[in-house]
DNA sequence: TCTGCCAATGTAAACGTTTCAAATGTTCAT
DNA sequence: ATGAACATTTGAAACGTTTACATTGGCAGA
């Protein structure tokens, strides 16, 4: 007897049918202790393990829930599937994890082989969530989703996120306020992530109301981290920039770097502010400025979300997590002089 | 027909038999064109996807890989299942993910859901490799595993890690070759990683070989990243250190935070190394000194490995990968006035 | 003793595949 | 015309569960 014990040998063992011993697995409270006993004696003694499989195939939920994220690389997506799965956890549920690399062509092929091994529900951060053909496969055949981070226009679709354009306004200005008139956002590409589009829209605003008619924007692809050249421009020339503000922590950090590498200190000579709020850039010298959000609790609420859903909660509603600005010191005070002058020396 | 379409619908659909569009959709080299066309434009008609819970029940393997990680808060691990989710995305082959959060009771129950999931095999990162009841279970269940980032004693156990010990070894003689004499090591608990122990061993054996009789170690839990008050007495007290080799990336950023709360430089009063080699690493400043691994190479090799193991080659070969010491600027010569000064200077 | 009821267990039919063995058709040398 | 050889296709039996329904037996009430 090589092969994996099945039921029907604990079943043989325990001298009872295979129904009994299901019943004893599935529904241990409806069956005498006596022969429950009986039961797990036999399972133990083959080292029976129930095959998932046999039971997927004829109930007609899977217990199993599909997540699809950009990437792990980045923080932020890593801590919010930590969340996923540690509700999921909790609830017996199992995760299926993929990403897409940023690439929308990607999703397609992601969600469908998730689709393929008939899960429950899916939990997805999209590149973009507008006419998106993931989302309408999803919703043409209702198959309850989330979307994680993206901020949706259609309301009838369930997403949780942060506002986006708010925490780039929110950044912004406090670079504003601390008297920063000459600014770049540094983002993503747009096609690979509506986020950052809302960023730099919120970005804009900011300096619209402050009345700031030159808008840089600098754009570079996903998990790029080298921004010493695409930032020199803008931090060495004529009309030299003396704040970045980057649509997420990491670019931030790269930010900081580049700035380093062309000699500038921050925040002496320039101010730099991430949104996401990753955990290092609290230990990162000088701690990062960053629109905060609850990236993990985020990641927990999008899973107990789509359990409603799964139940058949009807009417999905989006949720906007409220972030916060964190007490980093990658922000300073504007000081015309030491900007100059170190401009001037390269 | 609200449910599913199914094989039998496709085949009715397409006046064939469920025999002939099973082949179509797996051997859609044995089957004649025309055929084929027909089956296919059934199952666009429909809008059919393969049940392939239905095929898992039927084939011995189910094209799935467990994968179990302590978390993916730490980026090395994230990395690690980069590598892997992109190996099994080239193979085709479905990635179930889970983590441990470093705690080896939960390592057993999380192996046990992926083995009801009858995963063909197991990539694991375990608390502690020798003497794992976990490891036992597989062993005797013959399914196939691989584990990353342990370096099991045994030798007939499938491993990819990088040398533990000489990789601390090395991160700890570039200090002391920049003449320091009195360093702490800062580990995580080593019952929830044989790696912090192996590396340990590899910073003990550099000392003995300098002839260093002091070693510092200061463990603290996983996930920690507050290291002010642990370092305090280390970095203040009368025999304080001059460097800090820290058993991860993680720990050595949050070192360094430490030593700027205490008002102290680095590497200008305190030297700080890493090990593992976080892409992080090389953006913060100081750029960090690491012993770099190749994380993301390892998980793709793992997964290679793994095929092979399930292919049903024989032998498990350990395999040990080369790290090198990346050129930061987190360790510094030792200077010992500048020292002094600093720790009087509290 | 019989009836009816209830608790405990068992029987058997799915669930959606894959695949072996068998059936059907086609071609071609004889 | 016959049948061998082959190319296509099909029927049907698994795979390991869950569960509606049937069966069994014991026991209370008459």
């Amino acid at each position: 007897m090589s092969s994996k014990p099945t039921m029907r040998d604990v079943a043989r063992k325990s001298g009872l049918s295979i129904a009994t011993v299901s019943r004893v697995i599935n529904y241990p409270g409806e069956v005498p202790a006596e022969t429950a006993e009986i039961v797990t004696a036999a399972v133990r003694y083959l080292n029976y393990r129930p095959n998932i499989n046999g039971r997927r195939l004829k109930m007609t939920h899977t217990r199993t829930v599909g997540v699809l994220v950009p990437t792990l690389a980045n923080p932020v997506f890593a801590t919010s599937v930590q969340g996923i799965e540690q509700e999921a956890n909790e609830e017996g549920l199992t995760v299926l994890l993929t990403s897409s690399n940023y690439d929308p062509e990607r999703e397609m092929g992601a969600v469908s082989a998730l689709l393929n091994n008939r899960v429950d529900g899916l939990i997805l951060t999209l590149a973009n969530a507008d006419n998106n053909p993931v989302v309408d496969l999803l919703l043409a055949e209702k198959i309850p989703f989330v979307l994680l981070f993206n901020q949706p226009e259609r309301a009838d679709i369930a997403a949780i996120s942060v506002d986006n354009a708010q925490s780039a306004f929110d950044i912004t200005n406090a670079m504003i306020a601390k008297g920063h008139r000459s600014l770049v956002m540094v983002a993503g590409q747009f096609e690979s992530s509506d986020r950052s589009r809302q960023r730099y829209d919120g970005f804009c605003r900011a300096l619209d109301q402050a009345g700031i008619e030159k808008k840089h924007l600098v754009q570079v692809r996903f998990g790029e981290t080298d921004l010493v050249e695409p930032l020199r421009d803008l931090l060495l020339g004529p009309d030299a920039v003396t704040g970045i503000v980057c649509s997420t922590d990491m670019l931030a950090i790269a930010a900081i770097s580049a700035c380093r590498a062309h000699g500038l200190s921050v925040p002496g000579d320039v101010s730099v502010g991430g949104i996401d709020g990753i955990s290092v850039g609290g230990l990162i010298t000088p701690k990062l400025c960053s629109a905060v959000q609850p990236t993990q609790q985020m990641g927990r609420q999008a899973l107990a979300f789509l359990r409603g859903l799964i139940k058949g909660q009807t009417n999905p509603q989006s949720l906007l997590l409220p972030h916060h600005l964190s007490d980093g010191d990658s922000i300073g005070s504007i000081r015309g002089s030491s900007r100059r002058r170190s401009s001037t020396r390269v």
